[in-house]
Order: C-alpha cells, then structure tokens, then sequence
DNA sequence: GATGAATGAGCATTCATTCAT
DNA sequence: GATGAATGAATGCTCATTCAT
C-alpha cells in the first residue's frame, strides 16, 4: 500500500511527464490521485514544493549507482564499459518520466536548488564515464584521441531521444511485440557495437 | 521590416522555446512584440492556432532541404554521410529554438495536425539519411549489419542533447570563447570521425 | 453616470469601511459593484493596488483644504478656529468612511507608499491647526500655555470616535430624527464652545 | 505558569490588535502560542468562539472598576473628575490593545452577544462618569448647561485616539525616552486641566 | 483592419473546521 | 482529553478569448 504523499508522487510525474510542469494543474494531480487539491500543499507546500520534492527524491536513487561499478578491480574497462552502457540503458528507462521531464524543463526558474541538484547528478554521470574511460587510456586497450564529453553526451542524447520517440523508433523498427523489452535489447546491443567500435584501440 | 505577424512568431519561438508552450502566456509574447494582446487571436485565431502557424512556418522550410544531396550523383556515399552531418550541424542549430521547444512538448493534445506534420518531417529526415547508408552498403563501401534506425538515432539525440545542454558540454569541452562556432566545429569533427568508424567496412 | 473605476472605488470604501480590509473580498467589491472579478485586478493591478488608489484618490482631495484659512488676513484667530471647526466637522462626515477604515488599519504591512500617504496628510492637518494657535498666541488672544499637540489629539480623537459610535452617541443625546445633520450641529456647537474655554486667555 | 487557554487569548488578542480579525488566521495564533491548531476549535469552540470568550473574558475585568469611586462620599465631584481620569487613562493604557481591536471592528456582525455586552461596558463607564457630573452640577461646583455625552466622547474619544496614534503624538510631543509613562504623564495634566477649564462654573 | 475594455473559467493557495484515533 | 491528517469552501489572481467600437 502506498502512502499518499508517494502517490501523489507518482502520479505528478506521469502528469508533468506528459504535459510539462505548467500544464499540469494540482487539480490535475490531485484528481488522478484521487486526494483533495489541498492535500499538495498540505503535503509538499505548493505546486513548486511538489516538483523539488519529486526530483530530489528521484534523483537520491539515480545517483548513487555506478559508483562501484568503476572501482571494481576484477572487470576490464571493456567489460566496464559494456556493463555501464547495461545499467545505463535499463536505468534510463526505469527513470524515463522523469528524464524526459527534467529534459523538457531546461531550466526550473527561481529553483536554483533544483537546477544544482541536476547538475550535480549529470556530472556524477559524467565522471563515472570518464574514469572508465581514462582507465581503458591508460591501460592500452582504448584510444588515446578519444573526445570524452562527446562520447558521453552520444550516449546520453541518445538513450533520452529513443525513450522519448519511443514510438517512432519502433515503428522503424518493426517492433511489434513486447516493444519495452525488444527496443530495450536492440539499444544494448547496438550501443555495445557501437562502442567497440569507437573506442577500442 | 518584419510584418507584425512574422514579429509575433519570431517572439512567440523565443518565449515557447525558453519556457514551454503552457508555460508562455500570450500577455509575454504581445508584449515582447509590442503588439496589443488581442492580435494574437486576431491574427492567429488564438494561442493554439499561433502555434500550429509558428511550427507549420519553420517546417516547411527545414523539410526540404537535403533531398538534392541524397540524389547528387558526383559525391561518394562517404563524401554524403560527411556533407550530412555538415549541414544537420548546422541546420539543427539555426532552428534549434524550435528544435528545443518541438522536444520539450513531445506531444500537442488535441492537435493532431501538428502532430502529423512533426512526424512527416522526422520521417523525412529519416529517409535521406537511410538513402545515403543504403546506397553505400549496395555500393559495398559500408557495412552491411548497420541498424539504420539506431544510426539515425545515434544523430539525431546527440544533436539535440547538445544543443539543449549547450553549456554543460561547452563546460566538458573547456571552451570559452566563440562559443557557438567552436561547438559546432568540434561537434562536426567529432560526427564525421564516429560515422567513419562506425559504417565503414 | 459614473466610471466602473469609480463605482468600484466607491463600493470598496463602503466594505472597507464596513468589514476591514481584510474582511472584505475582492469578490465582495465586484459583486456589490456590479462588475466582473477579474476587473479589479484589471483596473487596479490587486487588492493591495485598489486600496492604493482609493486611499490615494481620496486623501488626495482632503489634503489640500484648509491652507487658504490658514493664511486669510480678514479673519481673528478665534474665527479662525470656528471656521475650522467648522469645516473638520463636516469634511471628517464627508469622510468618515474613509477616515474609520484608515483608523482600523492603523498600519498596512508592506505597503509603505500608503503610511507615508497617510502622515502627510496628517502632519499636514495638524500644521494648519498648529498655525492658526500660533497666531492667535503671538497676537495675544489665546493663551501661552496650550498644549497644541494634545488640543489637537482631542479635536481629531472627537471626531473619529463620534463617527465610529454615531448610533451610540444620537441614543445618549436622544437625536431621532434628522440623526446626521443634527448631530453635526450638536458637535459643532460643543466643539466651539470647548475650545473658547481651553484657549482664550 | 499560565494555562493553555489563557496562552492562547493572550496571543489572539496581540495578534488581532496588530492585525484585524480577518487579518488573523488560526494558524497564526496557534503557532504564537505554540499550541496545536486545532485546539482553538476544541477549546472555544472555533474562531469567533475564540472572540467571544477573549472579549468577554477581558470586559468583564474592565466593568467593575469605577462604581466605589462614584459613590465614594468623602471626595468632592471635582476630586472625582481629576481620580477618574488618572484611572481612565491607566486603565485605557492596560487595555489598549483589546480597545484598540474592539474599535476597529466596529461591529461584530452575526455575534449580537458580543455587540451587547460591549455597548453595556460602554453605557456603564458613561455612566460613571456621568452619575458625577450631576453631582458636581447638583453641588453647584460646575457648569449647568454641560452637554454630557459629548463631555463623555471628548474624553473616550482623546484616549482611543491617543493609543491609537502613539507614535506620531510622541513624536509631536518630542517625547523621546521612557515613552510610555511620560505620554500617560502629559495626557494626565493635559486631561485635568482642559476639564477644570470646560466643566468648572 | 485594429483596438482595448471586459469576461468567465481556471489557477495555486489558505482558510476554519472536522474527525478518527 | 488531545492530536494531526484531511477536507471543501473561499481566497486573490491570471488566463485566453471576445466584442463593441
């Protein structure tokens, strides 16, 4: 059983997900949610107290993820590699609503604690990227004249475009069935060839 | 001189593309075009229809512009992909306010019109890129296990993600001066060198 | 006819005056007023910006009626103070819905604009009255000793609190018919013979 | 160590003379007081019962507090006038803030009982006062031809108006240290003497 | 053709109060 | 006896749009 306050969550991402977070209204969120409009700022002090609350407990989850990943000391940087581009893929889509809703709204204005928050979680991205990266560098097996922000930013632009054109990817790629899981595989191993390509020595 | 209407979509771009069709109310974009508010109902039968005038106005331009290239029978599949990736650079970055903002609302409800047109352009854009790829693989210069979808994908999200992200990559890339051009620069060097990598046998 | 602009001022110094301002709704105004919600913000740019403009409209004609007195040549000190009362009695009844509401709120938070309005005016009357007393020490009719400030407090303090308790005081003075005009007279009368006996020497 | 009830009145009646009754919510009194908010309803029965039991509460101190002086046998009138005008204007002092907000609320619509018991304090105190202008009239120490209820205002009407205006008369005054006693102290001297010159045969 | 006054629906928020615990 | 979660009405205000001129 959920607790209303992590229901009304929920349900505002979906609803900001989809329409933006000026086109959605607390009467929308509290309906679908099925508690009183009030209840919003009772609960998280405004519509703005909403959205903080919804990115920052989102984010907590995201960021600590791949920490371990580049400290193992049993996996090549290629096998790391391949295991990044794994989790990034599933964990994009796990956060997908709020991806592409924090992608939509480019910047939260007068929210300058948000737009930090955001930041400092793309940059921990970024450098769990990197340091697999420079380790590969260093150990031989990659190129050593390889753009890292591009390289990660063809990563990251990419999972945020298919999850959002999620239809229109399918339809191109003749995905009928099952297309979470199907599209799902196809950008795992697409992006692993990719990769291979690209980086390896 | 700009028409007054053409100031209004002009305005009307901005403000979408800065804060969000629902975020944007017509009081900021008469006043940014210093127009009395009523004309944008007068003009443009109302907010919504403002917006189908400003998306049609902007794709209509942006769809036809790569159709020669693909026909062009002096150039080398690979001599194209380069050419492609050169003016998608710098196309996506003439129109990237439309871009950013055509993203952002990655669905207009009720306004299927739109909605299909969008798609058309994608769709578009879609095939003189596979034209080029498959030319080259009958040809025999690229691969022949290429995911042209995914391909497609690959610059399609990583165009857009740059842009959208502008300063957070020229942050990564330490650039300080110039900004735009030596993004675009680095950006195009970066595309021909990953495709080269990627679709060549 | 009057302005809508008017008819809502009016109206909203009829509620001010009759539930304070917090008390009283914007809708209240516009209802009583006859005219839409949304015109008072329209007109007056808020509740706050309508308060303002009535205080203002309205002090503005207060302020600047008794300088001619002041500094008329053909009237005695004496006179001069019974023209004054005089015309305190009946301004502050012309007034005193205002003057009750400007009592009530004896200070609007945050809007400083109107505070300093309001001491002008203020000081303003109480330098009329301070002059004329002046006068009439240095040419030897009223006495050396008088306490103007408090003379004044007791002139001012009358007439705010009978016009607050007009009910209370026509009981007491058994004033049934003709109540405002009678009790007018019955002020004046008091007032003048008040001040002979505290000022004249 | 006061109770809660008692804690609770004492903040609504600053927080209603700084701010109105509609300009107080429960809320704030609550939190003033440090008590949940829901025990305002639960011990007065809701926010007018709040008003209810705090007018009452503090009136009924207020009415009992002059009677002995008037029928006291060994002073004469004149002694009475100069002793009840020292008690008034302590008194007044003490009570200001519950004057203060029982004058700006002039009427206390659909709270007839309140209304009541207030114009009884009223009728009382005039009363008071004038049970000892007969007698010195009777006595032939002061003027026959006295108008009463005015006499009675100039006085109610000096004080609300006094504390009411605090600032700007010890500002007028130039009254810069110990404000409060040494306005009480002119107000005192000025208040005797302005009735000895009026009332006095 | 163009304006600006006016509208009514909708916005986020706060209110006093209630009720299950 | 006392609490705090929850409610629905009401708050001031902004919205896109209309309409008489």
């Amino acid at each position: 059983m959920k607790s209303p306050e992590e229901n009304i969550l929920d349900k505002a991402q979906l609803l900001f997900s989809q329409k933006g977070f000026s086109g959605t209204s607390v009467r929308d969120i509290a309906n679908e949610a099925g508690v009183n409009i009030s209840m919003i700022s009772y609960y998280f002090g405004g519509k703005n107290g909403l959205l903080t609350a919804l990115v920052k407990s989102r984010l907590e989850i995201m960021k600590s993820h791949l920490g371990d990943l580049v400290e193992n000391k049993k996996l090549t940087p290629q096998e790391k590699i391949e295991l990044l581009i794994e989790k990034w893929v599933e964990k994009f889509w796990e956060y997908r609503l709020l991806n592409n809703f924090i992608l939509r709204e480019n910047n939260f204005e007068l929210m300058d604690e948000l737009n930090e928050l955001i930041t400092e979680v793309k940059m921990s991205r970024y450098n769990n990227f990197r340091l697999i990266i420079l380790e590969g560098q260093k150990e031989g097996s990659f190129k050593k004249d390889l753009n890292i922000p591009l390289l990660y930013g063809t990563l990251s632009g990419f999972l945020k475009h298919l999850y959002f054109s999620e239809d229109f990817y399918c339809q191109l790629l003749e995905i009928e069935e099952n297309k979470d899981q199907a599209l799902l595989n196809q950008m795992k191993i697409y992006l692993k060839s990719l990769y291979k390509y690209i980086i390896n020595e």
